[in-house]
DNA sequence: GGCTAATAGTTGAAGTTTCAAGTAATCTTC
DNA sequence: GAAGATTACTTGAAACTTCAACTATTAGCC
């Protein structure tokens, strides 16, 4: 299937990978934990500072889940959930009939404000401190570009 | 809680985050994509290939999931899993009749032999080919700072 | 030895995510 | 204007992960 002589990592590949995978997961993982003083996970907290940023914080499904890099079917679920925890509400929506609308509430809002100082303060100290302004422009252009590569698939290329 | 003025990121140290937050989770989508076709997931992969490369390709469970990165309790399911598969057996300990051995059967020798090549392959072209070799080690050190980091909980700091 | 604490691992239940299928409305096109 | 395709979203079931509780064994200690 893939004709290619199975070219393993060199030292310096190896290294490279092996600390970004690890420290990556972990980074998640601790993150992760920080939020949970605010009963919130990763995806959960991006769905709904998307939301508080949106105009009148409100947006369709469709759109929120894309902008929040979550399923369709699991933002269906996960606003189930965030709905009976009274942070949102689900609105018909009348220009297109087979939408809704996400509607974040006051409630909501209050815990995503409370939630944000700490979590932009747990990333700042567990990620962005660790580099230098120097670092950080580097990093970015990095994974852009990373970003872009996959566009590409790469098992179709010659 | 945390009395600290709610610090927000400028537009720099926003970058980099959302680009390696962004990109990381499109990279290891793309990860387990590619995995697919040998019905593995990285993290099962990550077990088998730890298990493949111990000495008489057998492990304790405990040092497994440590090793992999896994809780006790996920391996535990997934080694029951991959029991039925046929990829492992499980094996009693004498010295600690506590303890239990994950050993490789052939058949899950030969299916992570065979994954293997596909998986590096896919990590080289959407990870390691987009960076120099000066980006590589850049970034391995980076990483490896910020893991360092981790071991600290900043919420106990002055 | 015998008591307690710690360790190794499993288990079942509860919650979460994925997947495929379903409903309903809208768009297309002739 | 009606058939067929597409879009928006939801749903239920299956698979997976987490969590707390549980069994069995070993280690520490007086």
């Amino acid at each position: 299937m893939t004709g290619r002589e199975p070219k393993w990592l060199n030292s310096r590949e190896m290294k490279a990978w092996r600390a970004y995978i690890i420290a990556s997961r972990r980074l998640l993982e601790a993150l992760e934990q920080d939020l949970e003083d605010h009963d919130l996970s990763m995806p959960d907290y991006e769905v709904l500072a998307q939301l508080s940023e949106a105009p009148g914080r409100r947006m369709r499904m469709s759109e929120l889940a894309e902008i929040a890099m979550v399923s369709k079917s699991r933002l269906s679920h996960r606003i189930t959930v965030m709905e009976k925890a009274g942070w949102v509400k689900r609105q018909a929506c009348t220009e297109d009939k087979r939408g809704s609308w996400a509607v974040m509430t006051e409630k909501g809002f209050r815990a995503i404000v409370k939630a944000a100082p700490d979590h932009v303060q747990s990333v700042r100290a567990r990620f962005l401190d660790q580099l230098s302004g120097k670092d950080q422009e580097n990093l970015a252009v990095l994974f852009d570009r990373i970003q872009t590569g996959l566009r590409e698939d790469f098992k179709n290329e010659a």
